[in-house]
DNA sequence: TTGTAAGCGTTATCAT
DNA sequence: ATGATAACGCTTACAA
């Protein structure tokens, strides 16, 4: 025992009367060792609480065992289901998880990350949308020789360097539904421009309308940034129209609490004179009155399969994982929809499929 | 340049045809270095944009450069607030945040941290509530020879072990207000037994009452869990009562949207109907409806004064910072408290301070 | 003010 | 199958 109080290699090997390079293959698992020194060193090492320092053990290695999360923060929630997951992947290996947020707006935003990374150099990072969006961040990351894994709403990447949920199909599934709950006169608030995902739903959005021959009109496009006081004002926009529409998909569940809230202001009922369908279920979604339909991307396993990509072959871990890339998302429907009240003015179109 | 592309002290050195420990001198500041040689050594430094390597560093100087951030899983907000926090305190510091989720249920829980601590040989811990208000949390801390900084709604150690926030005063404080606008009947939803901001919250709850001299029948608390659905089960509770409370104070705001929920779901109305205090200022307060009179606690605030404390006299920062120890929560008015209606059997003691 | 030698705890190389 | 020896990149003695 060293004055630090943890016991080292050295006191390992002196104690079970070995060399320290055979405690070293011990263990490091190597396969050519007598089975009797091997219990004679495990024996000692369990005895007297010996664990390998990491520190010094990278330096040897000329590698680091720490992953990076990089993110922007969206939403607290999703950071914490991502960070969830990666820790599920990341337990029990020798790796540990060390979070950085970054500012997109910022300037300096790929300098800060070249810092981070040469300075720490990581072994892998995981970049979370809608930084992940960026190229060049993720060519930074290769010029570095940092590996990296991105998460977004379409595949950004092959498959060993990004896991994406489905935005556009299953935001058309989500419109799908409300047309089939009779509705045609249907708003979108989208998200802010740049935003891949924005994006994506939007296109899954139009992909709806478009399939069911709905017209779909530039002023039933409103958009926001993705926070409630945006969604609250898009709403606004949206339900100045005349005729104004029986329902709205909101491209996240913020703006559909400030669509909820923009509805409530005008005296509006929801679901009966309003119908809406959000975006991640958020645990806001679920708290609001009434309990919002929303659809649901599985963030806490891609954020596992991602991790499970970085660390392949490392660690005891197979080689090649064939962690899926793929993910699907899925429509959780709760209160805030129904068919659209047979108003005036409503039913101009088809009168048709019309359920319930 | 070494194979691994990153320079090393020795590329440094001798680029700048000085021994290593000169560039070692230049790097963490040595007062007594000449100011040609010093130039010398910090242009090459720049010009081949070396940066020294923290495992070699943190082995040789027998320390680490982690701090680590124990939780275990509060609400997500308060999580990521924690770590934006220390993130800022960390900033331009060499140290790196690690984070690592416990479960304080499991009989393990100790040992897991134990096994986590030994094996990162971590600088400090930041630990959050309530595995913070574990006192054999913090004296395993102790043995090992881990710093740490506990945060709590409550002063739990000394002033350079802790960060607190007067939950109680806070919530006395809220009370107040409600008995101010003209309430008598008021209900609490109390945390879960065993957390100490519960306790805290509580005993706020019932200072404001008796020192209102309210009686407190036992029979308007109803204790939850601080998750959604506990709130709506305690509210169901205390709504079923006769006469039912004008008002509710809810130990955190994920029950009071419960609260809400099951107001609601009785076609009352708020805050007509009933009024409603949260605690926690989390977004789902301002996102609920109507937006949710709640109390704030500085949580950022909180964890970058720990994090401060944690790294006090490290890298630069001066050796004794006298960051403080207490926060001071305050309330956030909206719109989801009103005086009470005029209703029968109301008013049964003093109309007298009745506001607006 | 600067350099030399030794060491931090581990692994790779090359013997044996 | 095991062990000396030299790294890894940096810092602390202790000299000069």
């Amino acid at each position: 025992m060293q004055k630090t109080g943890q016991p080292t290699i050295n006191d390992v090997a002196r104690l079970a009367g070995v060399s320290k390079k055979t405690v070293s293959r011990v263990i490091n698992r190597s396969p050519l060792l007598n089975g009797d020194t091997r219990k004679r060193v495990e024996d000692v090492i369990g005895e007297i609480g010996y664990i390998p320092n990491p520190q010094a053990r990278g330096l040897a290695l000329r590698r680091n065992f720490l992953i990076g999360l990089v993110h922007d923060n969206p939403n607290a929630q999703t950071v914490m289901n991502v960070q969830q997951g990666m820790l599920e992947a990341l337990r029990g290996s020798e790796f540990e998880m060390v979070v950085r947020p970054l500012d997109r707006g910022s300037a300096t935003m790929l300098q800060d990350l070249r810092h981070f990374l040469e300075r720490q150099r990581l072994f892998g990072v995981l970049l979370m949308p809608p930084i992940s969006e960026n190229d060049s961040v993720a060519a930074l990351c290769d010029s570095i020789g940092c590996r990296y894994v991105r998460m977004g709403s379409v595949a950004l990447d092959d498959t060993d360097h990004m896991v994406a949920s489905n935005d556009r199909e299953a935001v058309c599934a989500a419109t799908d539904y409300l047309i089939a709950q009779g509705h045609r006169r249907i708003g979108l608030v989208g998200g802010p421009h740049g935003f891949r995902s924005a994006r994506e739903r939007r296109l899954g959005f139009e992909d709806a309308m478009a399939n069911a021959g709905i017209p779909l009109p530039r002023s039933m496009i409103a958009d926001g940034n993705y926070t409630f006081d945006s969604g609250l004002v898009a709403a606004e926009r949206l339900l100045d129209l005349t005729p104004r529409p029986t329902a709205i998909f909101s491209s996240n569940d913020e703006m559909a609490a400030g669509v909820i809230h923009a509805a409530r202001q005008r005296g509006l009922d929801i679901p009966r004179d309003l119908s809406i369908i959000g975006f991640d279920d958020t645990p806001i979604a679920a708290h609001v009155w009434p309990p919002l339909t929303t659809v649901r991307w599985p963030m806490t396993s891609m954020a596992r399969s991602a991790a499970l990509k970085l660390i392949a072959g490392e660690d005891g871990m197979p080689a090649e994982v064939e962690e899926p890339s793929l993910f699907l998302s899925t429509l959780i429907r709760r209160a805030s929809v129904a068919p659209p009240q047979a108003s005036p003015a409503a039913t101009a179109a088809t009168p048709s499929d019309d359920p319930s």
